[in-house]
DNA sequence: TATTGTTATACTCTATAACTATA
DNA sequence: TATAGTTATAGAGTATAACAATA
């Protein structure tokens, strides 16, 4: 018998998880902030309530984020010009060269979980989750 | 930029979840649950801590599912006869059938789940993910 | 000494409710 | 009245440490 597709996205992860946060821990970020990051580098500044809604997150959670990843000095927020509700966030010169070291240690990462698949595999394997979401 | 394949699994996972948790629902257990009584369906009697290391979760934890679905008349405890440490988790006349009605709960969930995916996209999926975990 | 099950405990991740300041 | 950010808090889910019974 298969095994439960439950079962395989939970431990998919996990075992994704055991390469990445090894491979992001010489940045001082895990990979939930990395995720952070990633969505703060959007062309257009981001507040956070739509960075948590691209991440599918709380917003009661992205504040914790930020203020971890202010303490290290990777994002700051400013106040909105127009909306003085809202905080800009953006990524300090620190976050963007963080971000791309993270990047590409990421990149090989999920390369190296994704080596045991032959062909195309990998790829149509990201097409369909990307479908699924 | 394509998301990250960490943002996919975990996502992936939870909007599955959406559509297997209310079809459980009917049945009195969660999907946790549900994994644990697939598992004690092995054709040779299990014990907690094999259970256990099929699912790859603590034997801590598993004290709690197993004390759950004993609550629930699901599953019985008997004492391994050729060594007392362990417990011999069994499925009940009513475990079993619930698993029947749950596993057909779960497949049509899954199924609905996979809907989007064209061709032999969803049978690919899960050869890649199995091949991963 | 090592293993299985158990209990107590703590930690991580996340969400809910209520507050503030702004709109 | 509604929204964005914040805080306090609580609930899952999980793991670690320590213990009893047994090997």
């Amino acid at each position: 018998m298969s095994r439960r597709l439950g079962y395989l996205f939970k431990h998919a992860g996990l075992r994704l998880a055991e390469l990445t946060g090894p491979a992001l821990e010489p940045y001082g970020i895990d990979g939930r902030e990395f995720g952070v990051l990633s969505v703060l580098a959007a062309p257009e500044p981001l507040s956070q309530l739509e960075a948590a809604q691209r991440l599918r997150i709380d917003r009661t959670t992205m504040v914790a984020m930020i203020d971890a990843l202010e303490r290290k000095d990777l994002v700051e927020r400013r106040p909105h010009p127009d909306d003085r509700r809202k905080n800009i966030v953006e990524l300090t010169g620190r976050g963007r060269d963080t971000l791309g070291a993270a990047t590409r240690a990421v990149d090989g990462a999920e390369e190296a979980f994704l080596a045991v698949l032959p062909g195309d595999d990998a790829e149509r394997l990201r097409d369909a989750l990307d479908r699924l979401v």
